[in-house]
DNA sequence: CCAGACGTTGTT
DNA sequence: GTCTGG
DNA sequence: CCAGACGTTGTT
DNA sequence: GTCTGG
């Protein structure tokens, strides 16, 4: 569960609002992100600086893919578990990282005729360009409203030597809203949250596993998603993104 | 001791 | 790397 | 996560 | 059915 997203902002537009170096500043949105792609997580540099920094959706252990070896890419991890299994326990205690998005996608239904939604935590509005907050004053097309899923990390080094960023989100079980879609969300963090999961130091990591709770459905919304989600390589655009139908799943509704 | 796995998801 | 199974 | 492939041989 | 690619 959790194997697409949306993440409806530029790159240089979401370092200024999470306050990182924009490592990953030339990411474009996309309505669309899926395993394997590159995209920016928020991580804690050596200094204590936030980065967002460019990362491969799936987590490879240091240890994988050596030769003769092949693990697929590990692209969420149970919080449940997460700090027993082996393949999660060094990147829970010194890889932790933010995942930004702008909502996520889960799909119900028989195989075959699996019904994709939308959802997402709602916010203050955010101008996607400019990042400036815009209250209730947004129209549709301008609602973009960040938040932060709890993710892992790890530096695999290829064959030719080239070290890269990978990473998991952390799934939990779901609220009210997502069960009826699905038995797994991701663990969302909200803003203190989010900086505790960031900034605490290894030894500390079982206290900060409590953190991996559902969230509030109240403060969370979702619609049906085009079924055009399902097609990776499909670039959404933000028009593209529901399926036309405009109707919303309320919470306990 | 060495060899081999190391993960989640969904579906049956 | 570290754990499990034999 | 879904969509789409799912193979070998020999030759360049 | 199961694996690979995005």
């Amino acid at each position: 569960m959790c194997g697409r997203y949306q993440l409806a902002l530029p790159g240089r537009t979401l370092a200024n609002l999470l306050d990182a170096e924009p490592a990953a500043g030339n990411v474009q949105p996309t309505w669309n992100a899926s395993p394997t792609q590159l995209l920016p997580v928020l991580a804690l540099a050596a200094n204590g600086q936030r980065v967002l920094q460019p990362a491969e959706w799936g987590l490879v252990p240091a240890w994988a893919r050596r030769p003769g070896q092949s693990l697929r890419p590990l692209i969420n991890a149970r919080a449940e578990t997460v700090a027993d299994k082996p393949a999660f326990r060094t990147a829970v205690r010194r890889g932790r990282v933010l995942v930004p998005v702008t909502g996520f996608y889960e799909w119900s239904g028989p195989k075959g005729a699996r019904t994709p939604h939308s959802i997402r935590v709602r916010g203050e509005a955010i101008h996607p360009e400019t990042g400036v907050r815009l209250g209730h004053d947004a129209s549709p097309e301008e609602e973009v409203e960040p938040f932060l899923l709890a993710g892992i990390s790890e530096v695999w080094t290829t064959p030719d030597n080239v070290p890269e960023l990978t990473f998991s989100i952390l799934t939990t079980a779901p609220n009210e809203l997502c069960a009826p879609i699905h038995d797994r969300m991701p663990a969302i963090l909200d803003r203190e949250d989010a900086e505790a999961w960031l900034e605490t130091p290894a030894e500390a990591t079982e206290l900060l596993l409590e953190l991996l709770r559902p969230f509030p459905a109240a403060r969370m919304e979702a619609w049906p998603a085009t079924r055009a989600v399902g097609d990776a390589p499909v670039a959404l655009e933000r028009d593209e993104r529901d399926d036309g139908g405009g109707q919303l799943t309320l919470p306990f509704g």
